[in-house]
DNA sequence: CCAAAAGTGTTAGGAGTACACCCATGA
DNA sequence: TCATGGGTGTACTCCTAACACTTTTGG
């Protein structure tokens, strides 16, 4: 066990990557001997953090360490510490002591980080860890280590409340996009779909997002004007607004 | 030390109480040696959590243990853990050192709890421990604890969103309360002013908030009606609606 | 010329906002 | 009878929702 590390606090990524049709999130492929048997399993990226790291810096860090991705949009969640967390599963546990696993109790705060996966931006995925993107709807039906499902569910949903009232579509998107793109996203994440004429006057509002003079290339259809964020319009202009739900 | 403690995780509690005009929060008073004189400060209520206890259990013990708080609504914030945050006051090190603590990293998991403080249901505190209701405005001129006053900021950003989608402002209410009491929490909250007229025409959209056959009493002016809020009938309500802000 | 997605306007209903006076009670 | 907060309606504006056809490009 590396003494620099603390034994029982550990940081996870939930990586969300949005590949103009699907939400995808980056699992681990692990290979556990259980049973005498080879079984193939998943798990969300992450490791313990060390003594002499912030939280954040640490869930940069082991990102970085297991799948190579850097400077990505990242926010914490709560955090996941109940009392059997690692035991649930008992393939789990031998995955455990297969790896020398000291510690009884491991308490990790999860992050969600957001990335967008479009042809050109080519993500620079390190394949020697056995990192892959997985639709998200297809995820329940995979074996997923620890507690390792019930944070990606969390995950989602916080994603779903923040949507909602943030900006965060666009780091779901290259810089610049056709509105299509940015429909799809919340027809794809909220699962509903959206007038195209609606959505358009909707965006039409927002000053924020803005026209540029190109065009998608290309594509074998009529080809889309693209469309930028202003990050600085957006902040001079949400100094305003109130408006509550109960 | 006590063993049964993990020396590098704690809970620390954000309790805000209504009290029909403003909004507190539940303080510690500590009386801490600094420099050879006796310095007052306030710190959040808070502990190292056990190793056989889940987190959300161990803040309701601790919750209890300092306050004799029980069964009030708790929500689970983000971790703050940076390496300097319980350093960054030298009266706070040089508490650590008179209460004997050893540990030079504790990562915190905040929780924010709700709660109503008016004159009926009279609150349960064990002043024995020194909590103490106090203005959230007042706050930010006191001398908090470490990074309290950060946790407490981040708690009430938090209480404000969670406040604009969920129905939580009648957890800082009575069970039975007129709807004068309910604008005044989303005002003090939000710092804005509300038409009474249009806000009760809000209301009265919103079955789940049920009329009750009943005044108010003893108030030196026209008694207001009693109103209710039914769980039950938000949950069945609330399988609908789609709506976002970027 | 076909396939595929881009782009565009109008109408009707509902929600939000601004605004001023009378009512019921206890002191 | 006075002070205090309770309670009520209307008109205007703006946002939302429903809905179908033409345009531009590549193949």
């Amino acid at each position: 066990m590396d003494k620099q590390l603390i034994p029982n606090v550990s940081v996870d990524s939930v990586v969300f990557g949005f590949d103009s049709v699907h939400l995808n999130v980056l699992l681990i492929g692990r290979n556990i001997l259980y049973k005498k048997t080879v079984q193939r399993d998943w798990k969300l990226p992450g490791d313990l953090i060390r003594w002499d790291e912030d939280l954040d810096t640490a869930s940069k860090r082991i990102l970085k360490e297991l799948t190579g991705l850097q400077n990505i949009y990242m926010n914490q969640l709560k955090a996941f510490g109940s009392l059997d967390r690692l035991i649930r599963r008992p393939q789990d546990m031998s995955w455990l002591i297969s790896i020398d696993h000291p510690e009884r109790r491991v308490i990790t705060i999860p992050y969600y980080s957001l990335i967008n996966l479009s042809k050109n931006g080519q993500i620079n995925l390190d394949l020697t860890t056995n990192a892959h993107w997985v639709h998200v709807d297809d995820v329940s039906h995979l074996p997923l280590a620890f507690d390792h499902q019930e944070i990606l569910v969390f995950a989602l949903e916080t994603l779903r409340n923040e949507l909602r009232t943030k900006p965060l579509a666009f780091e779901l998107l290259p810089s610049k996009f056709p509105l299509s793109q940015l429909q799809k996203i919340y027809e794809v994440i909220f699962e509903v779909s959206l007038d195209k004429r609606n959505f358009r006057k909707k965006i039409s509002n927002l000053n924020y997002i803005v026209a540029l003079n190109e065009k998608e290339a290309g594509v074998s259809h009529r080809p889309a004007k693209l469309f930028m964020f202003s990050k600085d319009i957006y902040h001079r202009l949400k100094t305003e607004n109130f408006d509550f739900t109960i």
